[in-house]
DNA sequence: AATTTGATTACACACGTGTTCATAATCCTC
DNA sequence: GAGGATTATGAACACGTGTGTAATCAAATT
């Protein structure tokens, strides 16, 4: 229907290989005939057709990416820097999300790949085995950005939650505090368990103690969890002065409940959060939290997926394991300060 | 490289376009070659082209959606309407961000161009013009979201903003308040307008009046605009006792203004907000709001362009107007209570 | 002047699918 | 039992682009 090299070709006086030719800058076509042809090109508002580029020379210049729920506050800044590499490395993306169900995570991987992705990025905390098996024949390279399933034979990016989590015991402990109490989310996994592993070996490092009663999991990341989980720590006799939560949304509802209890934030004790949501930033007072770079996770996301492309096209052996850790930085904010005096 | 009809037509013994037909599931093959070819098709791990498919029906079965910012957290709510719609009809999604720069925003369309979109939708407050002459010649369908140029041409999707503003200043009124106030965004344009017109005529029509000290406008969208624009309501000899603010984010930054004044939120002053994001119901007091119907929003304007796509293949004369307007609600939360006695 | 060289361009085919038309096979009807 | 109606399949071509090879032509070389 569109106009087609063809229809240049014809209003040209040449043949459509040789508009290609011209089109595409390839220099065997003489200087003056190239030119010409695309002016006629311009003229017609030519637009190629990447479609049947994509047939003949099967590459799409496209990349898939699959995402749980696009409106999720950390993944679709994920996805900013992801389409920002993309678009600055002229690719195209396919995005599509799961929901969380099972068949259709099935469903969308199998329309990509009728789609004949390039690759495909994945965003998600769990599962890549059913991902790798249904790409597996296709030769589409698989990025995995933050998941935790720890797949060792995945490209993979990933934040680095434990040195992440370190650095906030570090600046409580560099405020003063002896008396750190860590509250954890049941259903975060492996996620949870790094932080509180980088909270442990802090600890230690400084020659404090942890004792489990000081240890305390929320039942999950909701808000309300993170005031329950302060409960256990308020009867304690003595109490912490400083809880690092996993969460921002935990640490949020343990100043709640504190502050309800009486205790004021940061005088009588310091909370600290994890991930920096919006809201961190509005609480009273202001959270001191760490900054996941969620944004430079998507973006090199991307770029490791242009790398494997650029590798593969070479046939080099892709073989060597890309696995990327990023740190993140700390939010010194208004909930956190040197501990009452005794 | 990967399995195509032509391998199974020779393992089967049939020609390809048996083959076609079969897995298509066209009645004119007979039931048992057709079972035979499924189950080779199967066995042999055969994905179909959409390219190639694409390149002979000229029907790509892709939507493309652009955006400003992924992460907006307006925008990605309505981007999770459009997906979760389009994965139901079976259409993929061609994601692009324009980070508002105009020279992107061309790029991007001629992207989208090239992979051959069946339809755009556009989700952004400006523009439209240039968008409708790019696709002019494509054929495809262009629906807007939110967007307020009014472009009477487009087929677009609308937030009754005006009946919204209504709703919550009759909320305010039905609760007692006689003087109440209205805080606008100077930056906002129509958006802005509507709102203040939705006061104005509710005000009105309850026989009470809205003098022009009662109006202030904010100088953008931030918090600290929010507080600097309740400085003059403070000033006023007759206080008002209710505040219907343009946005929530106005609302929460004269919340604070008010509760350094000395004033309790609701007691001696009502604040309602709107947008209803997610900072709203975590504040102190959890904010009164709008809630605009974001995921529908995008999940109409979806289903909107699968109209527009299936109307153009019955070559119905597509041309009367297609515009929708959504109505959201409202919230009442902790931030709105009869205004104190006088 | 004949041949070689180099520069341009045309021809033919391929990518994987869908579609139109013709053909072969089967069945029914009189 | 012959002719037509019906059904199932195959052959050929098309979609728009890219690529390898042959062909044309002018200029340069011997």
């Amino acid at each position: 229907m569109s106009v087609t090299i063809k229809h240049i070709a014809q209003r040209a006086g040449v043949s459509h290989p040789t508009v290609s030719r011209a089109l595409r800058g390839d220099p065997i076509v003489a200087a003056e005939t190239a030119a010409r042809i695309q002016r006629i090109a311009a003229d017609l508002g030519y637009v190629p057709s990447a479609t049947a580029r994509s047939l003949k020379t099967s590459r799409s210049h496209v990349i898939g990416v699959i995402v749980n729920r696009i409106s999720d506050p950390f993944y679709s800044e994920v996805l900013d820097g992801i389409q920002d590499a993309l678009y600055s490395a002229h690719y195209s993306l396919f995005l599509a999300s799961t929901d969380h169900d099972l068949a259709r995570e099935k469903a969308v991987v199998r329309a990509m790949l009728e789609r004949r992705i390039d690759g495909l990025i994945v965003c998600s905390l769990f599962v890549t085995p059913p991902y790798r098996s249904e790409l597996g024949a296709s030769g589409a390279p698989l990025v995995v950005v933050h998941n935790r399933s720890r797949d060792p034979n995945a490209d993979a990016i990933y934040h680095d939650d434990y040195a992440g989590s370190r650095q906030m015991t570090r600046h409580l402990i560099d405020l003063g505090h002896e008396r750190l109490a860590f509250i954890g989310s049941a259903r975060a996994g492996v996620e949870s368990e790094d932080r509180l592993a980088g909270f442990r070996d802090e600890i230690n490092a400084a020659g404090l103690t942890a004792p489990p009663e000081r240890i305390v999991q929320a039942a999950n990341g909701e808000l309300a969890s993170g005031s329950a989980a302060v409960e256990s720590l308020l009867r304690l006799s003595h109490r912490p002065t400083a809880l690092v939560c996993f969460s921002d949304m935990l640490a949020i509802g343990a100043i709640r409940r504190l502050q309800q209890a009486g205790y004021a934030v940061p005088a009588d004790c310091s909370v600290v959060g994890f991930d920096d949501i919006v809201l961190a930033k509005f609480v009273n007072p202001p959270l001191t939290t760490f900054n996941q770079p969620k944004y430079a996770l998507g973006q090199q996301a991307a770029q490791m997926m242009l790398r494997l492309l650029s590798a593969k096209q070479r046939k080099e052996n892709g073989d060597q394991q890309n696995r990327i850790t990023l740190r993140g930085e700390i939010l010194v904010r208004a909930s956190s300060a040197p501990p009452p005096a005794e």
